[in-house]
DNA sequence: CCTAAATTACTGACTGGTTAGTCATTAATA
DNA sequence: TATTAATGACTAACCAGTCAGTAATTTAGG
């Protein structure tokens, strides 16, 4: 009887903790919503008491911020290996978009895109931020290969910047999904297959006649 | 002094409450988050007290299930002209498409998808409905025209739906953005730009050389 | 080594502010 | 005068943020 009923044993982990706390703050962010997310919740993900939690962040709007900053270098890192050279532009050009898929938006760094999108206007100097860091960034890479492709004479004149955006667009509305109306719905589709035919359009075009170059 | 400040003449306008309320409540939504806006903020853009509200709806649930019912009504009824006949399925597919950006994407109703993606997994109920009767109906819309296309070899052959969900993408991805990143980091990239160069991607696709069919 | 003291990561009960939802009262219309 | 749309003060619940206390770990002393 000695070894009665007692508190699980608390852990002393002050390196990890931090990790821990934004990971679980992300998932239910994610799931739920910044603003319908208890902080209870998230330290007890995170296996600890919400005191804890203010050992690392200053307030549920710091521990927000730092999800972010977190997801991002975490993207940055992901990211790095894609610059490698590639002579074919078309090649390259897929890889950065598949690199982009498998690296981010099919995992865990999916949920960012999604989280950033719903809480923007909530935390505009964030969303600023983010928007300078990750997604000009992004565009500015794939803007690279997408102008080599034209120069080359492999893509068509387009405009390089309205282009990649338009690019990225499936992808990220993908992984959107997967956060969203996925686990709500269940249902989803064939991802081999979206993917697929989203690289059949944006490579070769939906018209079966010879380019005219001009899509009025 | 018998002219003294008093409240603003209440007035009573049974009929056109409930518009006025899902009305306020859905922008509202939109900026915040469902979570993030007070029921008063809501009564006061409508200009009533929030004792009022509850005359009409019966919870903060039931509002925003009312919110999206709304916004799902007023898109059918914004769609129903775009089922008259078009010979050329090119034509066609360029009319929905555009048409949706015009009635719905570049409207009030565009900030619909941005709330319902945030929400869907704290009223997968809703979600399950909006997919079934907006986003399913929407793209079964489309695979007509695609398949019209496909069958008279004006398309080449590719899967039918999953194409729809890959055309659709940039332009409510665009929507969601107007939403949010737009208000919050301002510099927003031109939308005729946008448009031309979405529609100059999908119908000629980016290979400048002859279609080959084959994407691997 | 072993034990005691000092340090510090961690806890959970508590508080103050906020807000969904209620209802007795008021004012507009019939 | 009767009916009912509308009000706003009120309450009960909820939750971000606090802090006095507890337990794990480290250090110092024997």
């Amino acid at each position: 009887m000695s070894d009665s009923i007692r508190p699980p044993a608390r852990r002393r982990r002050k390196e990890a903790r931090p990790q821990e706390l934004t990971a679980a703050a992300l998932s239910l962010f994610v799931e739920k919503g910044f603003a319908a997310t208890r902080l209870d919740d998230i330290a007890e993900r995170a296996g600890v008491s919400k005191g804890t939690l203010y050992l690392y962040f200053d307030s549920k709007d710091a521990l927000f911020k730092a999800v972010i900053k977190e997801g991002i270098v975490s993207a940055l890192h992901a990211g790095e290996a894609l610059f490698d050279e590639y002579d074919d532009p078309l090649e390259l050009l897929r890889t950065i978009l598949l690199g982009w898929w498998e690296r981010i938006g099919n995992t865990e760094l999916g949920g960012i895109p999604k989280l950033m999108m719903s809480e923007a206007r909530n935390f505009p100097d964030v969303a600023l931020y983010y928007q300078q860091e990750v997604l000009q960034r992004g565009t500015a890479l794939l803007r690279k290969a997408v102008t080599l492709g034209i120069e080359r004479g492999v893509f068509r004149q387009v405009d390089a910047d309205a282009i990649c955006s338009v690019l990225i667009a499936p992808l990220v509305y993908r992984a959107m999904w997967r956060q969203s109306f996925g686990p709500a719905c269940g249902q989803e589709t064939d991802t081999a297959q979206y993917l697929h035919t989203y690289f059949d359009l944006i490579l070769n075009g939906l018209l079966a006649g010879a380019p005219s170059g001009d899509a009025r």
